[in-house]
DNA sequence: ATATCTGCAAAGACTTTGCATGAGA
DNA sequence: TCTCATGCAAAGTCTTTGCAGATAT
């Protein structure tokens, strides 16, 4: 992996952050973001449990939950709901376009599809959108997230 | 009331849809949509058992939760998820640009509001990139949600 | 040294399911 | 009448909490 989270470079870079923080660097915490980096993909807590215990068995799922919260909380990584019932996790990869995308929900197989067609035109609306509702309720907006849900190809044609 | 699910006007409408489906209109059913109707707010599940006991004590949650899963699988109400472990349920009211809002979520106390800032410009590029996704990727959209996240004025005075 | 972190087990919160009874069409 | 819907209780899922032992700095 390359990254903003890569091993190679100037260090790890979350380390900084980490420490300004006041919070230590574990052995579970690192593979977590590990785990994280390796995947492109919206995991669940217990997905990313499962990874994680490959790679080091004895970390336990409740530490999961708790370093999850913990990257959330910074701003680290994103949490996402599908509207199964169960969280989604996605590491923050810095706001630029490129790495900038939004999910397609089945609602039919909770298939989803991650997409970034108008990408650019939805930064300058969401810009202004955001400077606007700051503005006018004093929020401090920190992220944003964009779902369509529908039916994927293969729910469409069983259904028809 | 006075909208699309009002008592008013040639019979409820929804009753047609419920009819086409096969389902019953029941008093619960009823109940719910009148609770549903009268509150312009994103309640969750147990926020309209309560109403909807205080019009009808018999009615259980189960019930309210069931009722909700059918209304939601009818495209008739909106189910959000705000990250407090909790859904979120709203009356679709149609789809012009009066009644389309989205919500701004302090995710350190959990206030939401509504807002509908760049109404227009989004449903505008929102169908863009429906139109693109649903031929890229055979999808059929049906709705779409976007929410921002950050802390409320209250809350970020009092991380100061 | 010492405040933070971890794993386990248990608890908690929200939601769903099984089943007999009740109700709409 | 004959399905479909309801309510209760129980179960199911995902997530959080309490606590003693382990760990990072």
């Amino acid at each position: 992996m390359s990254g903003r989270w890569g091993e190679r470079g100037p260090g790890k870079r979350w380390h900084r952050e980490f420490r300004g923080g006041g919070y230590r660097i574990t052995i579970p915490r690192q593979i977590i973001l590990q785990v994280l980096d390796e995947s492109k993909k919206h995991l669940s807590a217990e997905d990313i449990f499962l990874k994680v215990h490959q790679i080091y068995p004895t970390i336990g799922l409740t530490t999961v939950y708790r370093t999850l919260e913990l990257l959330v909380g910074m701003g680290l990584v994103f949490k996402f709901d599908f509207g199964d019932g169960r969280a989604r996790y996605e590491l923050c990869r810095g706001d630029d376009s490129s790495s900038h995308h939004h999910h397609l929900v089945c609602t039919n197989c909770g298939r989803i599809i991650d997409y970034a067609e108008f990408i650019e035109e939805e930064l300058e609306l969401i810009n202004k959108t955001k400077q606007e509702l700051e503005k006018k309720y004093g929020f401090e907006i920190r992220n944003h997230t964009l779902q369509f849900y529908g039916l994927c190809k293969r729910c469409k044609a069983i259904k028809e």
